[in-house]
DNA sequence: AGGGCCATGTAACCTGTTACATGATTGA
DNA sequence: TCAATCATGTAACAGGTTACATGGCCCT
């Protein structure tokens, strides 16, 4: 159910395109949560028959038309029920499939192992500091075009609030990140001794 | 992909039941990768159709008969490929509704939003000393029982090897759950300023 | 008497992935 | 000239969730 709730909290900062949302989602939410395009248009299209999102083409001289959609009310209320319902717990995400393979590691070539373990790593420090601050700017900017292209609507708030919130993601990521390499790095010492 | 492969490892370990795979999981893998025990019955019905399993059923004077699926010599096969084919990198998994609603966070009443916070650290503080290296042991005994059934079956090496391993993602899980447990703190107390 | 455990499954549904199809514009 | 970007989707498949059905045993 979270990917109908990431869409509806995007379009309530502006009206966009299955496309356009797309691109949002990949400075944004995406280490959150990721959707394929082909998911994106589905759910957009299943939005718009329960009336919680309406859509208009556009045309565009040289590009393609595309196809934008705007939250309803109805829509908007969904969306701030989600965030304002009772909260519920919500357990740690469960499904690792590199921690499983450690887990059954005894019967790994421990050559392969190691490889795996060094692979993740690297795949780690280089990952790590992709996740910054920086595209929260970036984010801000495109949200504020994608509202001048709309007619009558003004502008909604993307302001200290929301850059905090999506400063506290970035830092969550990034203590988890250092955590995990920690982890990696003693395992590797371990096997190495 | 990677339940099967979870079902087909636990299964080297000892010939289980479709029911005690999932008290196995239970005990074991559990954070890291979890099935509904719906899902495991189909898993397992395809996996026999495939041939990397057998099945047979067991009678039990009281309690309902069971079928006890064994690996089959291609089953194994297939397992220790999965493990020693070409090393992949593996992204973080990106699923985290908690996190998604933190992004969102800017459109939540203050009060709930704290009290969310509480909770998840509330629900940390107590899934973190449930994860502990002392179901190891009694993971071991389980599969030890299950194979003293098993007849004529040479008892496999759960040994030294596996418990490190278990170790390891033992391990990783308290490390995350540090970082997370600092993290909804350092939220919460600039919630707080 | 009622709930929980043991033990099996089926069916429908929801969500996520992969592959295919189309076609103009822009930059290297 | 070739690849990437913009822009829309459909169809099939894979994997995960929820609900339903059955029935005996054991414990309180």
């Amino acid at each position: 159910m979270s990917l109908r709730h990431a869409v509806l909290g995007l379009l309530d900062y502006a009206p966009l395109s299955g496309y356009s949302i797309k691109k949002v989602f990949e400075i944004s939410i995406n280490h959150i949560w990721t959707a394929k395009l082909s998911q994106i248009y589905r759910e957009l299209a299943l939005l718009e028959t329960e009336g919680l999102v309406s859509s208009k083409m556009v045309r565009q001289g040289k590009r393609p038309d595309k196809k934008v959609y705007t939250l309803t009310a109805k829509g908007r209320r969904a969306f701030l029920g989600w965030l304002n319902e009772f909260p519920v717990a919500f357990g740690p995400p469960r499904r690792d499939e590199f921690l499983l393979r450690i887990f059954f590691a005894a019967h790994m070539n421990e050559k392969l192992l190691k490889r795996e373990l060094e692979n993740f790593i690297l795949m780690i420090e280089t990952y790590r500091p992709l996740i910054h601050a920086g595209k929260i700017p970036e984010l801000t900017d495109i949200l504020a075009r994608a509202n001048q292209e709309a007619p009558g609507r003004k502008a909604p708030t993307v302001d200290a609030q929301e850059a905090r919130f999506w400063r506290f993601t970035v830092r969550r990521f990034q203590l988890t990140a250092d955590a995990t390499l920690l982890w990696a790095r003693e395992c590797l010492a371990e096997l190495e001794e």
